[in-house]
RNA sequence: UGGCCCAUGGUGUAAUUGGUAACACUCCGGUUUUUGGUGCCGUCAUUCAAGGUUCGAGUCCUUGUGGGCCAACCA
């Protein structure tokens, strides 16, 4: 146990404060109210990572709670797609609850609240509400029907319920004031009437009640204590305040709302609308492509629970406008998946190497170390031949003194296998190498303990016998756009900046155990990344999807 | 035009609540290495600006500048 003093983002600090002021440690509670209306993406997780986060940290149970209050947009395939993605990042919610379990208890407060005369039904057009409005400079103006009386709102309200009113001819209305500076209190709709079937109540409502009426009174009646929302809440902070005044009684907790800026990604795009275009337009085969920005699409690219999780604590949380860096991602899939994949060879741009003192038609089986981070991770035999793939850019006749891969009389070692040099080159007759025929020590092999295995070069290649090799499909994905922001500029789309080469397709040469590998199954391919088997793959044929490139210190050097 | 929120290195956060800028990522150097990976070491800000209060200000006050949010029977 380290006693090292931590340090607390704002939030923590509330609840901290909350703790040494009005709050018991064993009142804590909190909640994760996603509306089931699409998929989940980063930033949902980023939000899931927090409020479950806090729970672990103080052991208090999170609620996750659909926000389910309009029925014309959500589904039950929603619902549970969030629960399986949620479960997958890690998380166990303490219940599981609809805003809908509550809209008798809703539908009971709204009646007494127009009794109370602080809530009356509007018959006008949404159009002359809109109107009546006024605008962040100007007041709005009254409803004709402000002051109708409380029995005639009772009757319609009872007429919108029983949808005996026609679709849309009336709203309730929380009686507020139509001149606040704040337009969320002027007057807001607080029920509307909808002739639709839910997901889970079917036509038993025609009525159903607004996001301010419900999220407030929800968080109440499951006695959350701190309801975290984004910053573009916090006008609403005061309407949730007054909808609570009116049932909050001062022996129950009172959920307090506060804010917290949403955590935006670079190089992609999180909202709904912006997906669901690229979804549509066939810029990605669906909600799952693994460049999408969804937790299912960061699972099928091969990104792990843990290393979300650990992107979303590292990041913080603040309260200002941010845009945070792919590479921060990327770093936690890679701090990841260092530890936990195994090493493997796959040639991706073939040529062939032949050894020309080696003896023809003999195969050698290899010891090759699976991951030399985890000394449980154990090994496997690797087969090497006369017949060898590298890859294309690991060999040049010519090269400088940077160059540390394979060239004509210069050696490397081929790993886990021996030290070769290269020898010379066949081409046809556009001059493009076809051959590369080198010779190899034989008292070189790794791990035989010889002088001659002890050796430095500078260079280590990966490769594969040629005919041992198995081909398999490889996505090479990369990032979606080419802006870091895509959609905040002002006069361009964001389907402007699509990166024309975020996926290409190849076909790699494996090591023969990689038939062995199961979908989600993750390795790294030696010296270029780390590659996830994707769920298309079929017992003969394995696809692999690249989840993120090695860092790559000679790319740089290469191109000066 | 009004109201509210925000402002710390290239990025994201922190600073014992007024005590002399920390952590992570990126970048760039170096080192280790049978992955040009990993690991390790190092370089990169006086906190938007100008005033003020104070022995002392990133923390408080004022003004300005810049950015964000607010007029759905969406959430």
């Amino acid at each position: 146990m380290s006693e090292e003093k931590e340090s607390l983002n704002f939030i923590e600090h509330i609840i901290e404060d909350d703790l040494s002021s009005t709050h018991g440690i064993d009142d804590l509670r909190f909640r994760f109210p996603p509306e089931p209306n699409g998929y989940l993406h980063i930033g949902h997780a980023s939000s899931i990572c927090l409020n479950f986060g806090l729970g672990l940290k103080y052991d208090a149970p999170v609620n996750l709670r659909f926000d389910d209050t309009n029925p014309a947009k959500e589904e039950q395939e929603f619902v549970d797609a969030i629960k399986t993605d949620i479960e997958w990042l890690g998380f166990k919610w303490a219940e599981e609850r609809y805003a809908s379990d509550y809209f008798q208890q809703l539908y009971d407060w709204a009646v007494q609240l127009i009794k109370d005369g602080k809530a009356y039904v509007d018959s006008q057009t949404s159009i002359a509400i809109a109107e009546q409005k006024g605008t962040p400079t100007s007041p709005g103006t009254n409803s004709p029907f402000r002051n109708r009386p409380i029995e005639e709102s009772l009757e319609l309200f009872e007429q919108m319920k029983n949808g005996t009113a026609a679709e849309g001819a009336h709203v309730l209305r929380a009686k507020i004031d139509m001149s606040s500076g704040n337009m969320l209190m002027r007057d807001p709709v607080m029920y509307r009437s909808l002739h639709k079937s839910h997901h889970r109540t079917g036509t038993d409502w025609k009525i159903f009640p607004m996001y301010d009426w419900t999220h407030g009174e929800s968080d109440y009646i499951e006695q959350v204590t701190h309801s975290f929302c984004t910053l573009e809440f916090l006008p609403h902070r005061e309407l949730y305040n007054w909808f609570l005044d009116q049932v909050y009684s001062n022996d129950k907790i009172r959920p307090k709302q506060r804010e917290f800026a949403r955590r935006n990604l670079s190089h992609t795009v999180v909202s709904k609308r912006k997906l669901a275009r690229l979804v549509e337009e066939g810029v990605v085969t669906g909600w799952d492509d693994p460049r999408m920005p969804t937790i299912s699409g960061l699972r099928r690219r091969g990104y792990t629970p843990a290393s979300i999780r650990n992107f979303a604590d590292s990041i913080g949380v603040g309260k200002r406008e941010n845009l945070i860096d792919v590479s921060h991602l990327e770093y936690n899939i890679r701090e990841d998946l260092n530890k936990k994949a195994d090493r493997v060879m796959v040639v991706l741009d073939p040529v062939k190497l032949v050894i020309d003192n080696y003896p023809e038609g003999e195969t050698e089986w290899l010891e090759a170390e699976n991951n030399q981070e985890d000394e449980n991770a154990g090994s496997r035999q690797v087969p090497f031949s006369k017949n060898l793939f590298i890859e294309r850019n690991d060999f040049k006749e010519e090269a400088n003194r940077k160059y540390f891969r394979l060239s004509l009389g210069r050696e490397v070692r081929l790993k886990n296998g021996y030290i070769i040099k290269g020898e010379s080159v066949v081409k046809d007759a556009e001059g493009n190498i076809t051959e590369i025929h080198c010779t190899y020590d034989p008292d070189s092999k790794s791990g035989s303990g010889t002088e001659a295995s002890m050796r430095k070069v500078k260079g280590t290649l990966h490769w594969v016998s040629a005919e041992h090799a198995l081909p398999v499909e490889v996505r090479l994905y990369d990032r979606l756009f080419t802006e870091a922001s895509p959609d905040t500029h002002k006069e361009k789309d964001f389907m402007e900046f699509i990166n024309p080469n975020s996926l290409e397709v190849i076909t790699g040469y494996a090591e023969p155990s990689l038939k062995e590998l199961r979908p989600e199954d993750k390795v790294q391919f030696q010296r270029l990344g780390y590659f996830v088997v994707d769920k298309d793959s079929t017992s003969n044929s394995i696809i692999f999807n690249r989840t993120v490139p090695l860092r790559d210190s000679w790319k740089k050097i290469a191109e000066d």
